[in-house]
DNA sequence: TTTTTTTACGCAATCGATGCCGATAACGAT
DNA sequence: ATCGTTATCGGCATCGATTGCGTAAAAAAA
């Protein structure tokens, strides 16, 4: 089987100590250029690599860290995942990527999977279903280092990376309303997660702003994000079906636009003739579809590389910390056809032409 | 910091010695059953866990998979790694993955990374700009235990998992053949990518079936597979500009289409009316698109579970493997709005509406 | 009672790398 | 000639867990 070479096959070969070898690696003064040079053209030739394994059990840590999320099959989660990547690896960590598809009890054994020592720290961001997080209190409580991005919780006290859902949600709410749109509708992700809170107040804010009344059955919240089709089918469906059917709606995350898009093609609702849409989402893929979709982006990308470097801060920090702080990037809204300027005469002629 | 309760911790609070403790763990006979208990109520009371690392140490090897792949961003892959995951946890396996983003030194870079003994093995897909394989050949020659998938290389005898290319593009242009298109060009990933050699064989062949024959300028490679845009545009806009221009295309990848459509949507080119298009992919996605997208669709899960199943069984085998298979999994068309049977009369109205 | 066997456990080596000491030799200083 | 200093290197313990071997005491056989 595969065998690298180890220090002490240097030190064999050599007719060297395993500890002249080490120390002539790392370039100390307390050996000789003769030897020195002798050593590292030897480890060179023979292709040497320290074993990480090794290194890890010696140093208690394993230059890795475990990331917590729903998805990777997720625009926003990879882009994500691209900006911890980048930041991890000019680090010299490992990123290890678990996900929970939306299930608590995947996320609970991903976590304790991964934290029995096999990585340094974990970057999170909770499943839809999580509504208790005991399985991070209780790594917090031991000193593990954890950052929260995007879906956070407000009880445990640390580093978070946020973008700032309210405005964002504001914002999308108010095109709308700008637009033209007064009957809005707002699909929703899981009531408890803190994005879907903080999206709902800022929906709630645009609409008071503008004398809009909020009316209750306009909000649709899928518990389980969107990963169960059905779930997600009956709210849209009960939506659409609302005997004042709303004109637009506010969907607060990738798949569960996609998803209602879906549910709109094959129901015959034409984009944004019969309803507009504006999504919530970091997707470049919005730019590809048929109308293009206006939707709020989020910079993932960002985000990542925020949050692994408030980890790796916390992982190599001599004392512990006790300050911590919560980023919030920003959110831009970016306008393109399925949000169209509602316009009843054009509106009609078109339904024409398409029927 | 975060410290873990140890093998010596347990010993030293029961006055007995590690080797006991870790017998009495282990459920060995040698440990008498007063004091197995006793060390497992210890155990569970501080919620013991072995240490990964040591334990790597001393069996030299990790139980972890490193996966080369070009983008988890890309329907296809995060599939994939869905599948290898599913696989790869069951079996006690960690999964780490690296993104070569279609860049030959990344994939170097990260090859030599995961390999430094880190991982007990490689899933492989190789990036389109990957001509020399020899990061490969070096570790498949000292035995590391290697399984390419979809994209592969012929010059390393070792497992493998792919699709039926030939048959899937077969499928495709014989697709388009049936629905009334003639002048069809074919947008390709690199051209030595293995599934780009067979796809374009598959595509010759059955237009040779239908008597059609080859014209070399409807075919177009793109060196790094849609990751750089421009140079995808540049293909696209060669083949719309063309005297006589194709009247449907056989996209070869997730991101190739998506980037052509949105070459098209600019160029204000509508699908399937002015251009017919079938890609090859594995999106959920193509549901979604406006309208459909007809594509051959690839098991990426199964290929993704195959292949971690083929890597686990070379891991784990007791003497060195001789014997490789090949595993050729179906694909099968499915066939959406954007390859619409062409209409000569509907067509020439559609035309002078869209003009 | 003596010998043999079994039971139940500890010692120490091992995995690869590091780092604290201690050892040795050369060399200058006194 | 003796001591102190410096340069250079080896020995050993360490990280956590496993395991072959040795051995004391208890049990069984003689």
């Amino acid at each position: 089987m595969y065998e690298a070479i180890t220090i002490k096959d240097i030190a064999k070969a050599l007719g060297l100590s395993t500890s002249t070898v080490s120390r002539a690696l790392r370039g100390s003064h307390e050996i000789s250029s003769d030897t020195k040079k002798m050593v590292i053209e030897y480890a060179e030739q023979f292709n040497y690599r320290p074993n990480p394994i090794a290194l890890s059990l010696k140093e208690r840590r394993s230059r890795s860290i475990g990331v917590v999320v729903c998805e990777i099959a997720n625009n926003f989660f990879s882009q994500a995942i691209n900006g911890i990547e980048s930041i991890a690896y000019n680090r010299g960590y490992h990123v290890i990527i678990s996900q929970s598809h939306e299930s608590y009890e995947r996320e609970v054994v991903n976590v304790e999977h991964l934290a029995s020592r096999s990585v340094d720290g974990l970057l999170v961001s909770l499943s839809t279903e999580t509504e208790h997080i005991e399985h991070f209190k209780n790594l917090h409580d031991k000193g593990f280092p954890i950052v929260f991005f995007d879906r956070i919780t407000d009880e445990i006290e640390t580093h978070k990376v946020v973008v700032d859902n309210y405005k964002g949600a504001y914002d999308a709410t108010q095109h709308l309303v700008d637009a033209g749109y007064k009957k809005i509708a707002h699909l929703a992700s899981s009531a408890h997660l803190s994005i879907s809170k903080e999206r709902l107040n800022g929906y709630k804010a645009a609409l008071a702003e503008n004398g809009i009344p909020f009316n209750e059955s306009y909000v649709k919240h899928c518990q389980h994000g969107g990963m169960i089709f059905t779930e997600l089918e009956k709210a849209v469906k009960d939506l659409i079906h609302l005997k004042d059917r709303p004109d637009a709606i506010f969907s607060a995350g990738d798949r569960l636009t996609l998803s209602c898009l879906a549910v709109f093609k094959s129901a015959g609702i034409k984009v944004p003739d019969d309803i507009a849409i504006v999504g919530f989402s970091n997707s470049t893929m919005g730019d590809l579809m048929n109308p293009g979709l206006t939707a709020v982006n989020q910079p993932a990308f960002e985000m990542g590389q925020v949050a692994t470097e408030l980890l790796i801060k916390l992982i190599e920090s001599k004392r512990a910390v006790t300050e911590f702080e919560t980023v919030v990037l920003h959110t831009e809204i970016i306008v393109r056809d399925s949000s169209a300027k509602k316009a009843e005469v054009k509106s009609g002629k078109e339904k024409k032409v398409a029927g």
